[in-house]
DNA sequence: TATTGTTATACTCTATAACTATA
DNA sequence: TATAGTTATAGAGTATAACAATA
């Protein structure tokens, strides 16, 4: 309960105080970067476009800006370095010689493989600690969540 | 079900990949730009620090540093940010006088009511949609997992 | 005329280093 | 000698603007 909340803390408060240290830049770059430790190429920074590409399949670089929340000129340097680091290769484009397809190169696989892994054991210790539905409700529920954060106006 | 997962989603495996997306900087930046928009003195950047000043009580700056993840350099002057904008308030730490307590100000606490008001039902917006007993689960296991990632070593 | 990708540039946010004052 | 707070500076991360090539 917080301090200046003055009673119980409803369900809505107490998800929001649980986002609001979520959401805080040093556990993103955190657990970010304990993720990529390591691996050639890849750190906090670049993870999220890399881990986009992986979620969504091939795409341009306009496309996988869209999909990972940054300007496509900052997609396009960053799938520059991943590229240079053997993490993403560049194909023509089928119907359009502007823009070219990007996909995960085999090196590439192996590192998000990689970072799954990883985020897949640390988040098991905590389901561990927690029954099975539970682990299975959080995951249909957090999915519907970010789902709505991201809809712009969905409030 | 990921374009390179090859099966059926495991939960930890689903849980990771909304995460990844819940810690855009994007999301963050967007979610903080709205809960704060029209009021004076408190943008996105300097959410996180009057959120956690509220969230704790009373604290110094170097606390507060530790409390949102920031370097107390920064912590220090966002707190002199906020003072200047009057939603924040120094006074003398009772036993060392190197350091000074940071609290809320009244326009302060009606600031963080106001965010956190406009949080919760944009969050009942989404709670709406699942029964009740979700509702308490998700911030139960959504706390309960923020403490987890957010404690070094717990993996 | 609009859009893709890219580069040069500028801006925002944060950390590091150095300092003063007090413990 | 160590720590709190502050300030100056440097760095990381991102956006804006402008360009050539193609649609």
């Amino acid at each position: 309960m917080c301090p200046y909340s003055g009673g119980m803390d409803s369900p809505e408060r107490a998800i929001g105080d649980a986002l609001g240290q979520l959401l805080l830049r040093d556990t993103r770059h955190n657990l970010h970067a304990s993720l990529t430790a390591g691996i050639e190429g890849l750190d906090a920074t670049t993870y999220p476009v890399l881990s986009g590409l992986a979620r969504t399949g091939e795409m341009t670089s306009t496309e996988l800006a869209t999909q990972v929340g940054l300007d496509r000129s900052v997609a396009s340097r960053y799938a520059t370095a991943l590229e240079h680091a053997g993490l993403v290769e560049r194909h023509a484009h089928e119907r359009d010689s502007r823009a070219c397809m990007l996909t995960l190169s085999n090196t590439g696989r192996a590192a998000i493989e990689l970072t799954r892994q990883r985020l897949d054991q640390h988040l098991r210790v905590f389901l561990d600690l927690h029954p099975p539905l539970d682990a299975e409700r959080l995951a249909l529920l957090l999915t519907a969540l970010v789902e709505h954060l991201r809809t712009p106006g969905s409030s």
